[in-house]
DNA sequence: ACCTGAACACCGTTCAAGT
DNA sequence: ACCTGAACACCGTTCAAGT
């Protein structure tokens, strides 16, 4: 009865960011991103559309948040993997770190399609980059092959295919992400350290420093050299 | 004058699906698919919303539509490449395929996001897959290994991720797709016969037979490994 | 046969107004 | 501080009606 203003018994806990998003998520993982519409979440919440402005900004505000807190859910999942990354060990860390980050993804399988969408870059997202870069870096590759290793890895290292870094030749984007990594610098270690030698080997380069058609000829010619190599076994 | 019915000098060709389709695409890749609206379509095409609906069955038609114009156009790209595929050729035959269908997609970014999509699947996606496997299979691999090698190419063999013959549990759908592959036979030589030895194999299967799974995991260790072996030679 | 106008059920969103 | 009602500009789509 002493508990907040709560009149009735309803547990009528108040609306807030994180119960709008968490809500948008259970909309999304029961029906589709398309039965999460504004109307309906409210719905769901209790109470009228036009409430969710209060706590949210607009509709891709919400697609930015469900988003991260998928991506949180992963690096948590994540976090709890405790395996030898140094060396040799650097493969089977990575490969155990992708199938957990796939096993969360097929809870929410609305998740990739609606990443790819998202101009905003996730901050969850980025720290999850940031932990694969730094295994891969245990294991001795270089900043440079790291690099090619995550566009390689494309759509298999988050369950979705359009390169993270690709700002469609957008340099204010560019300008912009590259501020919000430095101001992240303390989580991510691993992505400052290879802007920072990219900048010290090319210093007019910006995120936006890669050729995509590189990328896709350095993945694509792995995976036929990978077959290739299958083919002479057999 | 003396042309069809037109009364007046400004063009009056009348609508129909392909130009409606056409329009579409030109559309999407001006504006993106947001851009693609029923009304907007038809202001372009100088007609008012409704009439589209004589043409095509609704939006999603529309959807299908232009993936299978831009689909077609991939093929026609790709059919003028001649270049030995026998053997150990095969790679670069692939190689050259997949690199000539990413350069038709480039003028059509929003193509993969609309191809995921589908539920319909393209003919000419089929073709075109058919063709890839075809490629494969001169390079001598067997029809159970081409097939784990389409699921790793995955997005760079179309520039999208989601896996082609991925119903979705769905087995009515299954059937649908196989009885449809079944009606395109003369045209789809190396998919129907992959489909034959896997159904002499394990009869009971249909299309859906693939493991998610297994495939994502062959596809992931071919690209760690080609990885390792990186690593080992530098 | 081909196109249209009016209408319906839905969107996201604004803004002034309620408590 | 938090929520709402009415309203606006947009969607896709139906259906009866025009030529």
């Amino acid at each position: 009865m002493a508990t907040q203003t709560q009149p009735r018994a309803g547990a009528r806990i108040p609306l807030s960011r994180d119960r709008v998003l968490r809500a948008a998520v259970g909309v999304a993982d029961e029906g589709g991103v398309e039965s999460l519409t504004m109307r309906h979440l409210a719905e769901v919440l209790g109470v009228e559309a036009m409430s969710l402005y209060y706590h949210v900004a607009n509709k891709d505000d919400v697609l930015d948040g469900i988003v991260d807190v998928v991506a949180e859910e992963i690096n948590d999942a994540v976090s709890q993997i405790v395996v030898p990354s140094k060396g040799a060990d650097w493969k089977k860390a990575v490969r155990e770190r992708i199938l957990s980050a796939r096993h969360v993804l097929l809870r929410h399988p609305w998740a990739p399609g609606v990443l790819e969408t998202r101009t905003n870059m996730s901050s969850a997202v980025v720290r999850y980059y940031d932990g694969l870069l730094g295994l891969l870096r245990d294991g001795g590759f270089s900043y440079d092959v790291a690099h090619h290793a995550l566009h390689a890895l494309g759509s298999r290292a988050l369950g979705f295919t359009q390169e993270l870094f690709d700002p469609d030749d957008n340099d204010a984007g560019d300008e912009a992400a590259t501020a919000m990594l430095e101001q992240m610098a303390d989580e991510l270690p691993y992505l400052i350290g290879m802007m920072r030698e990219v900048a010290h080997v090319d210093p007019d380069s910006t995120l936006g420093w890669c050729d995509d058609q590189v990328e896709f000829e350095f993945g694509l010619d792995l995976i036929l050299d990978g077959l290739d190599r299958l083919r002479a076994t057999s």
